[in-house]
DNA sequence: AGCACGCCGACT
DNA sequence: GTCGGCGTGCTC
């Protein structure tokens, strides 16, 4: 158990976007169970609030402070020196302290003061009564029907709910009081049953029931009432009695919720290759050091199976393990392999679990009941104590980067993780990232490789198809090229599985009006709509507003709209008419929708009873599919041309990684990539598989026009409903800044420009780019910039900070 | 973030 | 005259 607090105050992050920290007491009954890493409940200003403790205080300071109200934990969620780390992730990404650790913490676990209306007893009669106005009656009707309602759900309503909310009170038809949300995930307790030491000498009567109880809580020794109730459906009924009359012991236990099913047992190691032995060797030599190494493996050269060997070997010394992996639907093949391997000595954090769940997984780390986990990104944060290794699968893998809230990076953060537990970090891949690449030419990773597949298997064949050629075509051929065409009937004809792979889902992604030209565009975003088939609308892709699919042009009125451009959806509908006997399947988030439909789509692929599948990303990311021998890439240079300086990099990734689907199996791969830019550097290397050359064709951009690896990069997202306070917004930002960039090396300040896209859900978007070779530099600014209370104080305009952004769009 | 305070326009 | 709008500032 670690250190009880032992002074008089202490320091608590609420969990409110602010930068500092605030002091409280502590009062003796709640301070001898209390320690750092525990949640506690705590007055602010006039309400109550969530916060953790950082550390104790022997004095108050200058402040008059209040005492804590709660404490919310019994066992700390995080050890004490975990928080240098949260610390250190707050100051990088420019984030509350609070707010960092929240997001490091599983959901759920918050609890506040939420203000909450109540319909009072002259309420309640005003609305039998009725002759109230309208949108008075409406609120009122809202708060009765759900026995009270909070401002916020109100507010997100109607912009006008409060204003109605205050009249009513005033005229005391409601009564609004503070109300303290609870957190949504809890632990869970279970009864265990079983026979008290001594026959109980009050004697019951004693039914058949209870009698088949008694002898199965005798047999069991102890059993749970859950696996009792298997036997005896009614048992929650029938151990009441027997308990007070002393027959049964019932105690309530803590357990943990088993997600993944019965826990598999231990499988055992294979034998090592010759390469992967010198791989595991080299980075033993270091096991005690800081050191990063960047693991360069072709798909199949058995990089999991070193993973878990320096897994297995930390472990024995002691130490921990943290593996991350891509974010995907369902659990990967990795995370798969992991669990075979190591049991229920592994935690798993994965999208899938629920809260609860989640918050199990979490805890079994910080009780030290594990000290492996495998998960995304947000496993980086996991309590695990003693660190001996960390590992990032994939790590080009874009889903590491967290696109929302605390915009961390967490393959970047296992390697600062990995310099505060002195411990190696392997970041693993097949065609890692320029960033890696880059930190093994300036000599802060060191590169280790795995050359040869172990099965022997090879590389598939990658041909480019030129759709210049195609261009006006007549029929599908512009489309589904007769190259293309001819490879999947002579892989269907061998009984195999094709793989068709387009980045964009729905049917028609162009709809244009045929009479005055206009594209048919979002009413909230600057982006056009798409037409889906399936569930006959047109749907914004961006905010998910949908209209119907026999609207006419809004912009003249009549024009009736002619679907160009093309989808998932549509190459689906194009596949099945050219191949009638073929079975098609389609996997994108739209046929993912459904719950469970994700595995069933999954299962028909491995049962072979599809034979083509087209899919998006989806399909490009951890999961097996052995029967597939072909792989046809629709458009390979769909993302090519976006406006963003790392758009080479994302579409060499995507490409191979779509490329490496091919093959799996017995069979050799073939994959056919259709391009209008055939010449293109990115198309070439893609098609070679060759991550250097890739390399050091994007290398010289990069350096060319400071970008990363070469320059530190903050982009600020400026976004707001009007469109004047936005821009203006974001102009006083540029201003502050360049105000405040004065220490050499200086920053470079471009902007504010308006985004690619210039509305999103009916916000404007505006942004501001910062480079600099300077880390301390950049980020000294960016902090300087935010506190400053003029940007600040205007709430109507959001000013979100990206460092290191990984896409700027 | 949320909540109160305070200062200005358009209503009784 | 006040009711209620939002801009400003503070929370240990
Ligand atoms: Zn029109
Ligand atoms: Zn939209």
């Amino acid at each position: 158990m670690p250190p009880m607090i032992s002074t008089d105050y202490i320091e608590v992050a609420v969990t409110l976007p602010v930068n500092q920290t605030f002091v409280y007491g502590i009062p003796d009954a709640l301070r001898v169970d209390a320690c750092p890493g525990m949640r506690v409940l705590v007055p602010l200003g006039r309400r109550r609030v969530t916060g953790y403790i950082l550390a104790e205080k022997k004095e108050s300071g200058p402040y008059k402070t209040k005492d804590v109200l709660d404490l919310l934990d019994d066992y700390p969620l995080f050890p004490e020196s975990d928080i240098a780390f949260f610390k250190w992730v707050a100051g990088y990404y420019i984030y509350p302290i609070g707010d960092t650790i929240k997001a490091a913490l599983p959901a759920g676990l918050d609890c506040m003061d939420v203000s909450c209306a109540f319909v009072t007893v002259k309420g309640a009669q005003a609305l039998e009564a009725g002759g109230l106005p309208h949108e008075e009656a409406g609120v009122l009707g809202l708060a009765a029907a759900k026995a009270g309602i909070s401002l916020k759900s109100l507010s997100r309503r109607d912009p006008a709910g409060a204003a109605i909310l205050r009249r009513l009170e005033k005229k005391d038809l409601v009564r609004i009081s503070a109300v303290l949300k609870k957190e949504t995930a809890g632990i869970k307790t279970e009864k265990f049953i079983s026979l008290p030491k001594k026959t109980p000498s009050r004697q019951i009567r004693m039914s058949v029931k209870r009698h088949k109880i008694l002898s199965i809580v005798r047999e069991a020794g102890e059993i749970s009432l859950t696996s009792l109730k298997r036997h005896v459906p009614t048992a929650p009924n029938l151990i009441k009695p027997l308990a007070q009359a002393g027959w049964l012991n019932v105690v309530s236990r803590r357990v943990f919720r088993d997600p993944l099913g019965e826990p598999v047992t231990p499988n055992t190691p294979p034998e090592l290759t010759d390469e992967q032995a010198v791989v595991v060797k080299e980075i033993q030599t270091r096991a005690d050091v800081f050191s990063p190494c960047l693991l360069v493996g072709v798909t199949g050269s058995g990089k999991t199976e070193v993973y878990m060997r320096l897994v297995a070997d930390a472990v024995e010394k002691g130490r921990g393990a943290i593996v991350l992996v891509p974010e995907i639907a369902l659990i990967s093949q990795t995370e798969r392999r992991f669990r075979a391997r190591f049991g229920d000595k592994i935690a798993v954090i994965h999208s899938m679990l629920s809260q609860g769940e989640r918050l199990d997984q979490w805890r079994k780390i910080s009780l030290g009941k594990v000290n492996i986990v495998i998960g995304a990104r947000s496993a980086i944060f996991a309590p695990i104590r003693k660190i001996g290794i960390i590992i990032v699968d994939e790590e080009h893998d874009y889903s590491y980067k967290q696109e929302s809230g605390l915009r961390h990076n967490a393959r970047d953060l296992a390697v600062v993780r990995a310099k505060m537990h002195n411990c190696p970090v392997v970041l693993g891949s097949a065609t890692p990232s320029v960033q890696s690449c880059r930190n093994v030419v300036s000599e802060k990773f060191f590169k280790l490789e795995l050359t040869r597949r172990v099965n022997n298997q090879t590389l598939p064949e990658i041909t480019l198809v030129d759709m210049k050629k195609y261009q006006g075509s007549w029929g599908t051929d512009s489309i589904i090229t007769p190259e293309l065409g001819r490879g999947i009937r002579s892989c269907l004809e061998k009984g195999n599985q094709a793989l068709i792979f387009l980045n964009r889902r729905g049917f028609s992604t162009f709809p244009v009006c045929a009479s005055c030209g206009k594209t048919l565009g979002c009413p909230h975003c600057d982006v056009t709509m798409t037409l889906h088939k399936g569930e006959d609308h047109y749907k914004c892709h961006l905010c998910g507003h949908t209209l119907t699919s026999d609207i006419r042009c809004p912009d003249c009125g009549t024009g009736k709209i002619r679907n160009l451009g093309f989808g998932t959806e549509k190459i689906e509908s194009m596949l099945k008419t050219l191949f009638p006997d073929a079975r098609v399947a389609r996997m994108d988030q739209d046929s993912t929708a459904g719950k469970g439909s994700t595995l069933s789509i999954l299962r028909q692929i491995r049962n072979r009873t599809v034979d083509i599948i087209v899919g998006t990303q989806m399909l490009a990311k951890g999961h097996d599919f052995p029967a597939i021998t072909l792989v046809g890439v629709i458009c390979a240079d769909l993302s090519l041309s976006l406006p963003d300086f790392r758009a080479s990099e994302r579409t060499f990734q995507l490409l191979a990684q779509v490329a490496g689907r091919a093959g799996r199996g017995e069979e050799p791969g073939r994959v056919i990539m259709q391009t209008f830019n055939p010449d293109h550097f990115t198309i070439k290397a893609a098609r070679n598989q060759d991550y250097l050359e890739f390399f050091n064709h994007e290398t010289p951009f990069r350096k060319a026009l400071m970008y990363p690896p070469f320059s530190r990069m903050i982009q600020l997202k400026i976004s707001g409903k009007n469109a004047d306070k936005t821009r203006d917004h974001a102009r006083l930002a540029a201003d502050r800044l360049e105000q405040l960039n004065t220490r050499e090396p200086k920053a470079q300040i471009l902007g504010p420009i308006e985004a690619a896209i210039r509305k999103i859900s009916s916000r404007y978007r505006w942004q501001i780019l910062i480079k600099c070779v300077s880390s301390v530099n950049i980020s000294r600014m960016v902090s300087a910039m935010v506190r400053d209370p003029a940007i600040q104080k205007v709430k109507s305009v959001s000013v979100v900070i990206d460092v290191d952004p990984y896409s700027l769009l």
